[in-house]
DNA sequence: CATAGGTTGTTTACACTGTCAAGATTTATG
DNA sequence: CATAAATCTTGACAGTGTAAACAACCTATG
């Protein structure tokens, strides 16, 4: 057995794929989305640029492990928010994991954009699947609470706040909102009128 | 002065700019938005690959340009649907605004990504600024029609409806609904409650 | 214990990308 | 017409991801 941090760099790393993941989160922390890259990866590591093909066969893997650990970071980060509102309604509560989905998104906005973007030429991995699915499942419980767990269609109002967050973040991240506005302020507004809009939801 | 299609490409090429706009625009027809390559659309443009250099100096500027053209087509798209719905209410016409957003988003799935995705790359040219400032106003026109202009903080609704757009197109985009979902109609669905909550919305 | 086999890294190579510099060619201009 | 400007080609360079061949290390089996 091997120690974390031997004294003399042996051929073998020790834990070469754990130190692959986290260069690449630190590059991501970095905010420099456009740095990250599998040689670059392997460099911050200390290791040749086609070591890490051992751990990940392709660079899509290796994107896949961080955006599902992007989506288990997000998930506890939520949890917390509905935590700390445990005491308040179940209005509250989604309000709070909402705006806590909001600021994780933008405090963390290189990850965010792996988490999302180019799912397609990710390679499903198992993690990456459960991880997203949590997510989903995350939300739709407090959406539930909100609306009674008898009115159906869950899923539905439950996208409705996925989008609508997700839009958010995703607008902010892009810097796409026009300047003057005060986006703090506007969220919080849309995120207030969204139980009474859930419960509204269909039913005419 | 040169006519657009001459029989002997008698210029270099006659008119390179457009044809590698065109030829960027023909990829992501195409769905392929890793596929879109300076180099390849010089190769479909049937010119060197250092050519493009004299009309756009760099990669992302040809983007920032094909996302302009995105950005006007879609300000298009919009204003005919909103003319399809001109004798119905104010209401009726931002909801199918909405639904022309969404559904050419995902129709043009690669050119949406284009025109959103990595902004701070896009040398901001005015063209693209102008164009994408012009769907902001566009937007917040139809939202001003159904909240009455007397209400203020349009733009702050005007944000909630983008927010809630771009989430959804964005969402359907990246495949991240539950397969099982009727997208059309959980958004359909989404989309009616909006002009009410537009209305409620900052007014407790 | 020795040794065969599998795991992990390194080296080298290849095709591809965006960008740059130097030259050639065509068009425009004084 | 001669010269300047715009446009395109060729060739080069530093990067990238990936693959194959080889070397060092670990481990399990005889």
């Amino acid at each position: 057995m091997r120690r974390a941090a031997p004294d003399k760099r042996p051929y073998h790393h020790g834990d070469l794929r754990e130190a692959l993941v986290q260069a690449g989160i630190d590059i991501l922390t970095e905010g420099d989305l456009a740095g990250f890259t599998l040689r670059e990866c392997a460099r911050r590591a200390g290791v040749s640029h086609a070591a890490p093909k051992n751990h990940f066969p392709t660079v899509d893997h290796l994107k896949a492990e961080i955006g599902a650990r992007g989506f288990e970071q997000m998930h506890r980060v939520l949890a917390a928010a509905a935590d700390a509102a445990l005491s308040q309604s179940a209005d509250a509560r989604l309000i709070a994991m909402g705006k806590a989905y909001v600021r994780f998104a933008t405090a963390n906005s290189a990850a965010y954009k792996m988490m999302f973007r180019d799912r397609d030429s990710f390679e499903r991995t198992p993690h990456y699947v459960v991880a997203a699915e949590a997510a989903w499942v995350q939300l739709g419980e407090a959406v539930a609470a909100v609306i009674g767990v008898e009115r159906g269609d869950v899923d539905a109002r439950a996208a409705h706040v996925f989008a609508l967050v997700h839009g958010f973040a995703s607008l902010v991240i892009d810097g796409r909102l026009p300047p003057g506005l005060e986006t703090d302020r506007v969220i919080a507004q849309s995120l207030a009128s969204l139980p009474a809009a859930l419960r509204g939801l269909g039913t005419p």
